[in-house]
DNA sequence: ATATCCAATGCCACTCAGTGGCAGTTTTTG
DNA sequence: CAAAAACTGCCACTGAGTGGCATTGGATAT
């Protein structure tokens, strides 16, 4: 039925259009954002940016959040289609790990840059709004996985209390490493701040080398799993 | 300075009335929620209802959701005064664990009738806002609790990982723990529903001995709490 | 090529949560 | 009792998100 059987298998032109308008939009947000703010933006003038009707944004995206924080959504999307295909031999938890630094690994070229661009502008805004949907996005990603988790495993009995923390440990490893990178802390460092007092609106030029780039963002995870047994004996001095 | 350093502290006339006022708008807001549905509800009415203006009802809670949800709100106010205070001695997640069954313990008469309502509310929302929010609210308490350890226990080094993997772990356990008390689960159950197909809006009179009352609550939870350690040596078959 | 179909878009009016500002009221304080 | 401080109400306003319907423009069949 498809016009396109062929192997490589190009989308139709009307595949392609949506494609672009998603991009467009996610850049035009991403653009204005970085030089306003994101509630000093309205989604009027991302639309306009975009050249493309309010009503058809919410086409796109169901939130004015979620336009913001588009690169992580590519990484929930691709994750979940990984964790659900993949083998998955080991403790469950080994698996949703390198399933974990595969996906981004595999991540398009460049994406760490927007992906850490978008994170940056979430924990600059002055209002809780973009943080929020951080961990409500991370969060229906824990859900699908118990779902898939489920599926795969096919839950027995009590191992479904288990099942769901399994999920919410993966994640939580994710958001304890993702932001240790955002934040560009060395691992054997101390107190908070361990970045100079920056909270420049755009980094200039190429300051934002990306906090050492992907090969850091996938330690940083790799590290905050590895931590996961040893926090849970951590004790009172 | 005070007018009461009474032993007894009676709180000013103000404060009682602020605290009528909140107490209020919780009511007044259960009840339209619980009669009409979250979303079919508008915040006028609630504070019409309650007999208060707009602009007062945000003085008192942040949004529509927090109102919905301020049995947890509650829950999660003492709970991390209770973190701050109490002595913590033996693994750190064991403290954080007792002082989480020792808040539920000690939360007012009738209080998981009401927290049950809520998180009911939430469960059958046709739009995911009461769930997201409280997937929220955990939050901001794991972001709390991890600067109270951080202060109590003198953070050093890569310990930082562990205290915030910490503080997720005590929430992941509080959310699965009280999803299967809401659910009805029992313990050695299997499958999804395990719950006779009733979407009541309300349920009829008794009906709800809510499913066990705080007892089981806590049971819930403390088992979340002690299937940590085998969820992570879970392996597929 | 032309007629047809249907997905995608644009436009418009609308709801409603949430905010800023200021004037009025009540409690506290001296 | 007066002044200060805290609290509230009213009103206008912003802006995100939605429903409905007409229109465009790829896709498909003849």
């Amino acid at each position: 039925m498809a016009p396109n059987d062929t192997p490589q298998a190009r989308p139709s032109l009307r595949e392609r259009k949506k494609q672009r308008t998603l991009e467009e939009l996610a850049a035009a947000a991403a653009r204005l954002f970085a030089e306003q703010g994101f509630e000093a933006t309205t989604l009027e003038e991302v639309v306009a940016a975009a050249e493309v009707s309010k009503r058809t944004f919410f086409r796109y995206y169901g939130s004015k959040e979620a336009v913001a924080l588009a690169p992580e959504g590519q990484l929930w999307e691709r994750y979940v289609a990984e964790v659900a295909e993949r083998p998955l031999g080991g403790t469950v938890l080994d698996s949703l790990r390198s399933a974990l630094l595969d996906t981004v690994t595999r991540m398009p070229l460049g994406w760490e840059e927007r992906f850490y661009a978008c994170r940056r502008l979430a924990a600059h805004s002055p209002t809780p709004a973009l943080r929020d949907h951080t961990v409500v996005a991370s969060f229906h990603v824990q859900a699908e996985l118990t779902g898939i988790l489920e599926r795969r495993l096919g839950t027995s009995s009590e191992a479904d209390v288990r099942l769901r923390l399994l999920g919410e440990f993966a994640l939580s490893a994710w958001r304890c490493g993702a932001k240790e990178w955002v934040m560009g802390r060395e691992p054997g460092q101390t107190g908070r701040p361990a970045m100079d007092a920056t909270p420049d609106p755009l980094d200039a030029g190429t300051a934002a080398r990306v906090r050492g780039g992907r090969e850091r963002l996938l330690r940083r995870v790799d590290e905050a799993f590895a931590a996961i047994p040893a926090s849970l004996a951590l004790s009172a001095d």
